[in-house]
DNA sequence: ACAAATACCTGTAAGC
DNA sequence: TGCTTACAGGTATTTG
């Protein structure tokens, strides 16, 4: 699923593909996709003629920065996939919702088979995102604005650091493996941590979050994460716990165990993490 | 203020 | 083989 590092993947490959270019058409199909609108052709007539400048992101939310000082809101959610086709003729895939004509003949397409993602625009400012915390590569940098987030919280561990309110752009995946590498059980209180404990949990999640950029991502079985050419990251491979339960643990050969914890499953080791 | 539960979807995989 | 059920998951909203 999309989490900071897939949406990263696709922000700075969005820079290098559309900027510059003008969006000539827009076309909706499910409408779900831009539920905020009333009007869906208010949609419609907030992105014609407009020009992407460039492409930023704030957890998971990628915002497209158009001419007119208008920004454009995309959130994949768990099955949104944004998707070039070199031209307007190149078949159109199931699911696909949105499609934006642009000024060099290609399109840009969102394809969403589960239909939570959406689209809007709106200022520059974003007052839609205010809710969310500090995103994730900023936050990480920082000992204590990090050690802050989960300092008192009577949170499950993995619950506060999905939580887009505190740290943005975390999701499932990153969550597990951080966890892991941390030698922290997710199920753990996140107020509960030492102080050695949320250092390594800080460092960790750092580190694969840059090791699932580098990889372009991870795709996972259901190959619901693809980049704007379709193809997959690497980085689901390289998967220490996430998806594993059942299998030997990469560091010490006990079974990898899933339970539930904050409505989600969570993976890890009963041996290396306490 | 915080925390937990639920709704929203559909494709895929597992179970019978 | 064919049907049914469980599961995947991010966020807004509701409830406690």
């Amino acid at each position: 699923m999309p989490e900071l590092p897939e949406v990263e993947t696709l922000r700075r490959d969005l820079v290098g593909s559309l900027r510059g270019l003008t969006i000539l058409s827009t076309t909706l199909g499910r409408l779900r996709s831009v539920r905020r609108y009333d009007d869906p052709q208010r949609f419609i007539d907030e992105t014609e003629g407009a020009t992407f400048l460039g492409f930023d992101r704030h957890g998971k939310y990628l915002l497209a920065r158009l001419s007119g000082e208008r920004t454009l809101v995309i959130h994949l959610r768990m099955s949104g996939q944004l998707r070039l086709a070199p031209s307007a003729d190149e078949p159109v895939a199931a699911h696909t919702h949105v499609r934006f004509l642009l000024s060099n003949g290609s399109e840009l397409r969102f394809v969403d088979p589960r239909t939570f993602g959406e689209m809007w625009v709106t200022t520059n400012e974003a007052p839609e995102l205010r809710h969310l915390g500090r995103d994730a590569l900023d936050i990480l940098d920082d000992r204590a604005g990090f050690a802050a987030v989960l300092a008192g919280r009577q949170m499950a561990l993995k619950g506060a650091l999905l939580d887009q309110s505190w740290i943005a752009g975390v999701g499932s995946i990153y969550a597990d493996e951080a966890c892991f590498v941390a030698r922290v059980r997710p199920t753990r209180t996140a107020g509960s941590l030492s102080r050695a404990e949320t250092e390594r949990l800080r460092a960790a999640l750092r580190l694969v979050l840059d090791e699932g950029i580098a990889a372009r991502g991870s795709t996972l079985g259901d190959g619901q994460y693809v980049d704007l050419w379709g193809r997959g990251g690497s980085y689901g491979d390289a998967h220490r716990v996430h998806a594993r339960s059942g299998s030997p643990c990469p560091a010490c050969r006990a079974t990898l165990v899933r339970t539930v914890v904050a409505q989600r499953s969570a993976v890890y080791c009963p041996t290396c993490q306490r």
